[in-house]
DNA sequence: ATTAAAATTGCAAAAAAACGCAGAAAGTAT
DNA sequence: ATACTTTCTGCGTTTTTTTGCAATTTTAAT
C-alpha cells in the first residue's frame, strides 16, 4: 500500500468521524502505530487535521453527514455521552433517536456492556454495530434524506410495539415553555412514538440548544425524566427543569 | 512489448485505480522494476501522472475522496457497478442485498435517476441516501454484526410484502452445479426472500467468486435472470450460465 | 500521586530509488 | 543483408526513504 493511499484513507476517516484513534488505524491499515503517528504528523504539518494524544481530530468538526453541526459541539457532546453511558445497565432495552450525540454515546459505552439498542437512524445504528456486545435492532421504513432516520407509519407502529427501559432523545431545540421542538415534521412523529414507548425519557442536548425553539412540537418538558447537558447540574440555565422535578446530570 | 504499449497500459491502470505499485506493474508486464520506474518517470515528466515512492498516483488522486473502507477488488466492482447501473430505469423499485459491490453501484447511478431502493443493509442504504433523487426504504429487524444487514422473521415478512422490478443479488460464492451459496445462514434466508419478491434477479459478482462455494444454499442458477461480472460476456468462465439461458453483461 | 497508555527519539533493517554500465534491441543508411 | 548509430533494458552498487522496534519521556486518567 502506498503512503499516499494510507494518508488519504486516514484523512477520509477523520473527516467522516471527526476523530480517529492511532490504535484503530494501525489495525485497519495493518501498519505499526509509529507509522500512523508519522502519517498523522505529516497530515498535521500540512494542516489537514489536528493531531492529539491518541489520534487526531478533523479540522472543522463539520461532520460529513451532518454539515450543519456547530463547530464546538464535539467536546461537549463527548461529555454528554460519558454521562449518558453511566445510566445504561446490563440487559436494558434502549431506544435512541438520531444525531451526533447518540453516535458519540455509542463510542463511550463500556466495552463489556450487554444491552439492546433500538434505533431508526442509519448512522447511529451503524455506530452501535461496532460495539462487541451490543445488540442492534433497526426500525425499518422510508429513510428521510435530511436526517437519515426512518420515518413513516410503519416505523411508528413498530416503535409502539416496544416497551423500552430508556429512551435517549437527542433534541434540536428545547425551552421551558415550548418544551422539546423540532424542524422536521416526520421526525417529530417518530420521536413522539419513542417517548411513549419508554419507561424513562432522557433528553440529551448541548446547552446551545436550550431556550431555542423550532416549528414542530415534540413534547412538553414534563414528559422528560432527565436532562443531560455538558453543564454543571447547578447551572442557572437548568433551573426551570430542576423546578419541575426533572433530574439533571 | 513496445514501450508505448506498456506506458499506455500503465496510464490506463493509474486512471482506473487512481494508484499503481511499481512492483505490481513489474509483474503484470514482466519487465524489471527499473523499467517501470523509467516509464513512470517519463509519464510524470509529461504530466500524465504523479510519481511517488513505491508507484504512482493518478492526476485526479485526491486527498479527501476515498472510499470509506478500502474495497477489495475495487476496480472490478466499479466495472460491475457501471454495467448494473444501466439496467435501472426511472420509477423502478429495486431490492438490493448488502456488500461492497452494491455500495459501488450507489456511486455510479446517474444523478437524475428517480427510483426506489429497498435494502436491509446499513452501509448500502446509507450510501444511497447520498443520492439526490433516490428514495430509500430500509428493512428493519435485528442487525447482524458480521454483515450489518438486518436479518430475522420480521425482515423476511416485510420483504415478502414487496414486489420489486429488480433484485440485485451480491453473492459470496457461485458455481454452476451448487448455484449461489453463502456462509451466513440468517443472511441466506433474507436473500431467498428477496429473490422471490422480485420479477428479475440479477447476480453481481467478481469473477474470483465464480466456481467457489459456501455451506449454505441460496438458489440454483436457474433462478437468476442475469449475471454481471467484470469479464467480457464471451469469457469461457461464463459458458455454463450462457448455456442455461442466463443473460450475461 | 500513581499508573497505564501514548509520544518521542535514535537506530537498524528492509524496501525502493538512483546511477552507471554493458549488452540487447531497434532503427537507419549504405 | 550489413554495418553503424541510437535507444532501451537489466543488473550490480550506492543512496535515500520508509518502517518497525526498544528505551525513555510525556501525557492523561483515576
Amino acid at each position: 500500500m502506498l503512503k499516499q493511499e494510507r494518508q488519504a484513507y486516514i484523512l477520509h476517516q477523520v473527516n467522516l468521524h471527526n476523530q480517529v484513534l492511532s490504535a484503530g488505524l494501525s489495525q485497519e491499515l495493518d501498519v505499526s502505530e509509529d507509522t500512523i503517528r508519522r502519517d498523522l504528523q505529516d497530515l498535521a504539518d500540512n494542516n489537514k487535521l489536528i493531531k492529539v494524544h491518541g489520534g487526531a481530530l478533523s479540522l472543522s468538526f463539520n461532520d460529513y453527514h451532518y454539515p450543519s453541526t456547530p463547530i464546538y459541539a464535539h467536546a461537549q457532546k463527548k461529555l454528554i455521552a460519558r454521562k449518558a453511558a453511566t445510566l445504561i445497565q446490563n440487559d436494558m432495552f434502549v431506544l435512541t433517536t438520531g444525531g451526533t450525540t447518540l453516535i458519540e454515546l455509542a463510542r463511550h459505552l463500556p466495552p463489556t456492556l450487554k444491552a439492546t439498542f433500538i434505533s431508526g437512524s442509519l448512522p447511529v445504528a451503524l455506530e452501535y454495530t461496532h460495539h462487541p456486545t451490543i445488540d442492534v435492532i433497526l426500525i425499518g421504513d422510508k429513510v428521510s434524506k435530511n436526517s437519515r432516520i426512518t420515518v413513516g407509519g410503519e416505523a411508528i407502529s413498530k416503535i409502539r410495539q416496544i416497551k423500552a427501559d430508556i429512551c435517549f432523545l437527542g433534541v434540536n431545540a428545547i425551552d421551558a415553555s415550548n418544551g422539546v421542538t423540532d424542524n422536521d415534521w416526520e421526525v417529530v412523529q417518530v420521536k413522539k412514538a419513542m417517548i411513549e414507548s419508554a419507561r424513562k425519557v432522557i433528553c440529551l442536548t448541548i446547552s446551545e440548544k436550550i431556550n431555542s425553539f423550532q416549528p414542530f412540537h415534540v413534547c412538553p418538558i414534563e414528559d422528560l425524566d432527565m436532562v443531560i447537558t455538558e453543564l454543571q447540574p447547578e447551572d442557572p440555565l437548568l433551573e426551570p427543569y430542576r423546578r419541575k422535578g426533572i433530574q439533571i446530570l
